[in-house]
DNA sequence: CTACGGATGCCCT
DNA sequence: GGGCATCCGTAGA
């Protein structure tokens, strides 16, 4: 863990400028809209392992996806889609496969989706294993919580600013802190992943040989939904992967049952 | 390790 | 006005 560590903060240097960038994004193309173009639960489970990366300024940050879930449209209870129902906030799950959606909760935190068919489904991701630009995320995310500790006192600034150095693991594993470590805002919004200039999914070469495992089990924090949909195995996750936000120990277990 | 409450503002009925 | 596709700090086992 350590090692890669250290291999990818050391590889930072070499994206600085634009055309070692795009000599890179020609050796690892980006997904191109046909890619998106197939059912939500088979486009969940093949995003796992693609990398996601985002260009703000000269700034590159990229993270292998482990961890997604999918919304089904009409059918989903706990889809914002549920029954066919289009509003403002929910028009790009009815776009283009491969368009975003990001949405606000809580009054404070950003959700990431990637529309499917464009039936109304489509695939939150809920966790991403950092690859480029540890320390750009670091500083959103410490930026972000410093906000939090509304008190000015000199002494809690101070304390604030000095534990300043978060987890690898704690910087994406989580659906909004994965969209405050990248600057996920409105901005993303209704973009086509397949154009986006700043905002884009590649192919990870370095992994072909391996054959994920890949976990199925509930999603997490919907069980106002009822307990049927609640239920459904629809979140996806890279077994053994240390960057996923929640493990599901019972369903680990199947895994192997079979 | 799990449990719980507060933050905070938009969306939808 | 009720309810979030969440996160974080604190308390307790």
């Amino acid at each position: 863990m350590n090692k890669t560590e250290e291999n990818n903060r050391g590889d930072l240097h070499l994206f600085d400028s634009q055309k070692q960038i795009d000599l890179f994004s020609s050796v690892h193309p980006r997904l191109n809209h046909l890619y998106f173009d197939k059912a939500c639960e088979e486009l969940a489970k093949s995003l796992l392992g693609k990398i996601f990366v985002r260009k703000l300024g000269r700034e590159i940050l990229k993270g292998k996806i482990v961890e997604t879930e999918c919304y089904l449209g009409g059918i989903d209870k706990a889809s914002h889609s549920y029954n066919g129902r289009i509003t403002e906030r929910n028009r790009p799950m009815y776009m283009k496969p491969g368009t975003t959606y990001v949405y606000l909760t809580y009054g404070m935190y950003y959700c990431f989706n990637i529309s499917s068919r464009g039936d109304g489904a489509a695939v939150l991701l809920r966790a991403l294993e950092p690859i480029t630009g540890f320390d750009y995320m670091n500083e959103q995310r410490c930026n972000k919580r410093k906000k939090k500790n509304v008190s000015s006192d000199d002494a809690e600034v101070k304390k604030s600013t000095k534990q300043k150095e978060l987890k690898v693991q704690e910087l994406c594993n989580g659906p909004a802190k994965l969209c405050i470590s990248f600057g996920i805002d409105k901005s993303c919004n209704e973009k086509d992943l397949s154009e986006f200039d700043s905002m884009w999914c590649e192919d990870d070469s370095s992994e072909t040989q391996q054959e994920l495992q890949i976990v199925s089990c509930p999603r997490i924090g919907i069980d106002s939904a009822g307990i049927e949909w609640a239920s459904k195995p629809l979140r996806f996750y890279i077994f053994g992967n240390p960057f996923v936000s929640k493990r599901d120990k019972v369903h680990e277990k199947m895994l192997f049952d079979m």
